[in-house]
DNA sequence: ATATCCTACAACCAAATGGTTGTAGATCAG
DNA sequence: CTGATCTACAACCATTTGGTTGTAGGATAT
């Protein structure tokens, strides 16, 4: 495998960042609102800390943002990584059409 | 968070898969192709037995399939695993768009 | 001014992950 | 038949992950 390292190990993260649900949830709310930790930390059954993590994890992998206000730190959805995502995706699955493509070639020689 | 926990973990190991360079790799080739589980590893430097357990871990995923042929076991790409992934994205970008409208909406009143 | 709230971060723990080597059973080739 | 090949799986190991509690500091409210 030669690959650039530097976009594998982001692609890591924001795949990694995809395979929890309270993650996948909290990326959820923070999009259709903004929320801060500690009112996303109210919605789940962990500690505040365990939430703290969860935000970090999908800060890294571009799919929140945060912004401190007075207090509180503000997270809010950050498009950036889910396009990121969708676009790997659909790499993939232009592979599959070409694959069909193929096939579809040579079917028709015959 | 009251979500569906089958499913849930489904996705989660879905993602999960996504996040490691080898199987992302895998699943190319795959698409692509017919390879022997060996004819995997000697692709990768690592031991037959890891790469052995990444197609382990994209079988459960949906990402690939396995089939005995002979002595050898032939691993294809499965398309369901990756629809489902992309499915699941395309919801998350549906949460934008109406993130979107809704903003355009509020705009467009005053 | 002081108590409360929100956050950051360290230290710790159990379980999962990604790798290894080794063993054993099928299948194939000569 | 014998040897080589392919696979499965166990046992082990280091690191990462997902959680905890505890401590400390900055911002807010009364």
């Amino acid at each position: 495998m030669v690959v650039d390292q530097h976009s594998e190990t982001e692609i890591d993260r924001l795949f990694q960042a995809f395979s929890d649900a309270t993650r996948r949830d909290i990326v959820r709310r923070v999009t259709v609102g903004e929320y801060s930790v500690s009112g996303l930390a109210a919605l789940y059954a962990m500690s505040f800390a365990a939430v703290q993590k969860h935000v970090a994890v999908l800060e890294r992998a571009s799919l929140v943002t945060k912004e401190k206000r007075g207090r509180e730190q503000i997270v809010r959805g950050n498009h950036d990584g889910l396009q990121k995502a969708r676009q790997l995706l659909d790499e993939y699955e232009a592979i599959w059409r070409q694959r069909v493509d193929r096939i579809a070639d040579i079917l028709a020689e015959k």
